[in-house]
RNA sequence: GGGCGAAUAGUUCAGCUGGUUAGAACGCCUGCCUUACACGCAGGAAGUCACAGGUUCGAAUCCUGUUUCGCCCA
């Protein structure tokens, strides 16, 4: 009845391990550390359900490591969130009747770090909850003292460098945040809007030219008109002058290869304040710049009557006046990309304004040979292509902000000379003239501009640290791939440039978590579960099983709340496993001998005892993979004897499984890792061995054995299962009569070679088989449940028939029969159910359940189906060809599989006929 | 417009350097409360591997083109 429940038991877990001091790097282990900083969620944000599955494979990866020995250390931090958090707090401000700018800049960094303490509890609440095993005694902020000086730090060696620069440039502009942001916060958008033809008039009154625009707003700011000089109709007003409509400006008409005859109508207006293009083009001609709109998006003097509207509804009283003066030629439907910012949706204004930037060519060099020559290593690689082809075309960062919550630039204008001083403290003199007079830039830099120096500033960058010469560069990033231009490229670049080297040596992209609906998950659209919400119903094992199994590296997630029931679901079966076999252990009154050999700190199957020795000596080599696993000794005595089949069998396979799985981690296939050792507990543990031990369980003579193997599986899948499940394997390890310590801090299993009793696992292989012909001939003849009946085997080879006897009891037990009778040539039973498991005549005698008819045709299509593959198979061994080109091993494969499915055939043929 | 990727069961995906009778999970259908588990067990149905060519003894897999979808950049 009793499900299993985490209840508190997930927090409990944690708090042990905490206080244990768990989370740092052992002062124990050994080897290469594994190392990786934690992408820092937004300090006043909540978690959500993207955090959770990178945060659960960054954990994953952590805690396997850790258990492989390795000095793990996983970083935590927080980031300041520069727009994000200025938004919130402002908003906070305005419902007390507080403004930003009234209150001062002083007392709003007051408000925004009162607010930051205040939630910044929250989200790593959050993260614990989720059971991440970072370090929290190395907690970095970006805005705290050290990284405060990292960043400054940065930013006064690449100016020394002359790679920082300020100057007047064309920026995106939000006009609802009045800050400058960079290039790749501006999302674009596809918008239905307009194309309106203009006419422009000629000012010496021959006519009029007509110019194409989806902006007539920025009308005020245009300065001339441009045609493609080679353009054979309209080349001939170059030099011309036109008057600017609604004004009383002429401007000139210029040859610009901008200006592309076969678009629009091959005028084009130049608006060099208010366009990127534009802007070019009036470098290139030395065209004045003229800003026709406020930095809120208001127009401004320049638009004369138009003054004082802001830029959606000037458009409709401009495009209006011009349609009065005859000067609207036409509009037509247009649907183009328009470019919004990504932090408040609002649509971003190009602006004019004077801004700091940095030189990022020269960076990108060693950031692009680092990933070309495999040093850093992108998974999936088809990022290279992406991140390439942004590095080769990278342009220049804009990265001050108008805002105040973040690194204010550490730079002091002199007010008597003019002159510029940077310094890490506050310069008491000016560098130049040695006034006093002077005066901080008021702006701050971009919150990337901090996170950027990420692996190395939490582990204490710029200071020669331990930590910094043990820890960096890192092993593992972990991020979705929307930050890839953003955080990654950039934090190679800085790595290079700081430290000489690279940041991680590897990146692995996490898709974007969706609605089952395929819609990415946002606020606004309600779509988002709350994780918390999740966890407490289903429990953090299952979150994080669920997200890291069905989750294909890279790729995106459907996220649906049903499929956390798989989570859950195998939590409970893990749960009701172990009751079954501790019941029968306690029940057994097993002792377990204390203070016996303590279990090594690694766990490789094949070298606690190799394949041979499994094969040659089973008891002797379980005593020592016991040891290996709990230390100590057996609690009961075993002999080879006692080991019998479906033991030897599922031991084969906790070889393969622990090869697997640690195989699978080491490929960072992380869903293929934890999928084998589910599939492993579910079907091979619970369903085959568990149900084949129960007669044994029974008998008080024979269970020791079998609940030592069972025990012993237990304990291996716990630790193969752990890294994605860390609360549920933890608690039941405790519960495991000889296990001591915690499971976090234990080994995790390896496999360096083959799996012992193949020919065992052959053995058990073909019990499955024949119970499952079985089962199937039990289903299609309608054979009630509780018919107990009996079940004959029958094969021509004596040898098999000895070892079929030696395991009937086990088919019998499996297959739910009475009992399985192993035959000869005597002849067939009849009326009787009939299948074929490879050499082997399956029958199950049925006396008047058995429809003849409905058998024989069952029989028939089973044997035309394979009728079609022999055919096939024949034809193909018949070509000289085939056989000629083929590798030897595949004709061999191909040859036995014909031979052994034609003596199947001819089985089938023979019931067939037998039936009549 | 440029680039990258995807297309396999109703759905989400495996299928690695060509060689199995193309797999799994969820869903669906049929039995079963078989004393660990109905958050379960057993059985079953279900696929022209997007389309068209090509390479090959052999193609879901490699190549070319087409279509559709997604993402990024301009």
């Amino acid at each position: 009845m009793a499900q299993y429940t985490p209840g508190g038991l997930e927090e409990t877990w944690y708090r042990k391990w905490e206080k244990a001091d768990l989370f740092g790097p052992a002062p124990d282990a050994i080897g290469q550390p594994f190392v990786i900083t934690l992408p820092p969620p937004n300090v006043t944000g909540i978690l959500h359900m993207g955090h959770c599955l990178g945060n659960s494979i960054q954990d994953t990866l952590v805690r396997w490591a850790r258990m492989k020995g390795r000095p793990a250390l996983w970083v935590p931090g927080t980031d300041h969130a520069s727009i994000a958090t200025e938004q919130v707090v402002s908003k906070r401000m305005a419902e007390q009747g507080l403004n930003k700018r009234e209150a001062g800049r002083e007392e709003f960094l007051r408000l925004a770090w009162e607010w930051k303490e205040q939630t910044h509890g929250r989200i790593t609440n959050q993260i614990r909850r989720l059971g991440c095993s970072l370090d929290w005694s190395r907690e970095a902020f970006t805005m705290d003292e050290a990284r405060n000086r990292a960043v400054t730090e940065a930013f006064l060696r690449l100016r020394d460098k002359g790679l920082i620069y300020r100057d007047v440039y064309l920026v995106n502009w939000c006009p609802h945040d009045l800050t400058a942001i960079s290039d790749d916060e501006v999302e674009h958008r596809e918008v239905e809007g307009s194309l309106w033809h203009l006419r422009y008039p000629l000012a010496d009154g021959s006519g009029h030219v007509t110019v194409a625009t989806t902006r007539p707003e920025t009308m005020f700011g245009d300065v001339a008109v441009a045609v493609h000089p080679n353009d054979p109709e309209r080349s001939r007003f170059i030099g011309k002058r036109v008057r600017l409509p609604l004004t009383d400006r002429e401007i000139p008409v210029i040859g610009d290869h901008h200006a592309d005859p076969e678009k629009g109508t091959g005028f084009v207006k130049i608006t060099p304040a208010h366009d990127p293009n534009d802007f070019q083009v009036g470098r290139r001609h030395g065209l004045p710049q003229v800003v026709c709109m406020t930095p809120s998006g208001v127009m401004n003097e320049e638009a004369g009557r138009f003054a004082g509207l802001d830029r959606k509804r000037a458009r409709k009283e401009i495009v209006a006046a011009l349609e009065a003066e005859g000067l609207l030629d036409k509009v037509e439907k247009h649907i183009h990309q328009v470019g919004h910012h990504d932090r408040c949706g609002t649509m971003i204004e190009p602006y004019l304004s004077r801004q700091w930037f940095l030189r990022m060519d020269q960076l990108a060099q060693p950031a692009l040979k680092a990933v070309a020559d495999g040093e850093i290593r992108l998974y999936p690689d088809r990022w290279v292509g992406v991140y390439n082809n942004w590095m080769e075309n990278i342009r220049d960062w804009c990265i001050s902000r108008q805002l105040w919550w973040g690194h204010q630039i550490p730079v002091w204008y002199c007010r008597d000379c003019g002159a510029e001083t940077a310094a890490a403290a506050t310069p008491t003199a000016c560098s130049a003239c040695g006034s006093t007079a002077l005066e901080r830039d008021p702006d701050v830099l971009d919150t990337w501009f901090s996170s950027w120096l990420w692996t190395f500033s939490p582990l204490g960058w710029p200071e020669d640290t331990a930590d910094l010469a043990r820890y960096h560069p890192t092993s593992v990033l972990v991020t979705a791939a929307d930050i890839i231009f953003f955080w990654v490229a950039r934090m190679v670049m800085a790595s290079y440039e700081f430290r000489g080297e690279k940041p991680f040596g590897e990146v692995l992209f996490t898709g974007i978590v969706r609605d089952g609906q395929g819609r990415k998950m946002s606020k606004s659209l309600g779509n988002s579960p709350d994780p918390i919400d999740l966890m407490d119903k289903y429990g953090a094992d299952a979150l994080r099983c669920s997200l890291v199994m069905l989750t294909p590296t890279g790729a995106d997630v459907f996220f649906d709340e049903s499929t956390l029931e798989v989570g859950r679901n195998f939590c409970n079966k893990i749960f009701q496993a172990t009751k079954l076999v501790l019941g029968n252990w306690d029940e057994a009154g097993l002792a377990v001998a204390t203070g016996g050999v303590p279990a090594p700190r690694q766990l490789d199957l094949a070298a606690v005892a190799p394949a041979e020795r499994w094969d040659a000596a089973p008891a002797a080599s379980l005593r020592a993979l016991w040891c290996g696993v709990f230390g100590g000794e057996l609690p009961v005595d075993v002999t080879d004897d006692d080991l019998v089949l479906e033991d030897r069998w599922l031991l084969a396979q906790l070889h393969r499984v622990a090869a697997d799985c640690d195989a699978n981690l080491e490929r960072r296939r992380l869903n293929d890792a934890s999928y084998e050792v589910f599939n492993f507990f579910r079907h091979e543990f619970c369903d085959w061995y568990l149900e084949s031990i129960k007669p044994r369980l029974r008998d008080e003579a024979r269970r020791g054995p079998a609940l030592v193997v069972a025990v012993l599986s237990l304990g291996i899948s716990y630790k193969l299962l752990h890294p994605v499940m860390p609360f549920i394997t933890e608690e039941l390890w405790s519960r495991l009569p000889p296990a001591s310590g915690f499971l976090m801090t234990s080994s995790f299993p390896t496999c360096s070679g083959p799996a012992p009793f193949a020919a065992e696992a052959a053995a058990f292989a073909e019990v499955m088989e024949i119970v499952g012909v079985l089962r199937n001939l039990r289903a299609e003849l309608g054979v009630p449940p509780g018919l107990r009946g009996e079940g004959v085997l029958r094969t021509s080879e004596p040898q098999r028939r000895v070892a079929l006897g030696a395991c009937s009891g086990l088919v019998a037990l499996l297959a739910k029969l009475e009992r399985v009778v192993v035959g000869g040539d005597e002849p067939a039973p009849a009326p009787a159910g009939v299948g074929v498991a490879g050499a082997v005549e399956v029958f199950l005698p049925m006396a008047g359940l058995v429809d003849l008819e409905k058998e024989r045709q069952r029989l028939q299509k089973e044997l035309d189906k394979l009728e079609g593959w022999l055919q096939g198979t024949r034809a193909k061994l018949a070509n000289e060809r085939f056989t000629a080109n083929a590798p030897a091993l595949v004709v061999e494969q191909q040859r036995q599989s014909l031979a052994e499915n034609e003596a199947k055939a001819a089985t089938l043929a023979e019931r067939i006929r037998a039936l009549g």
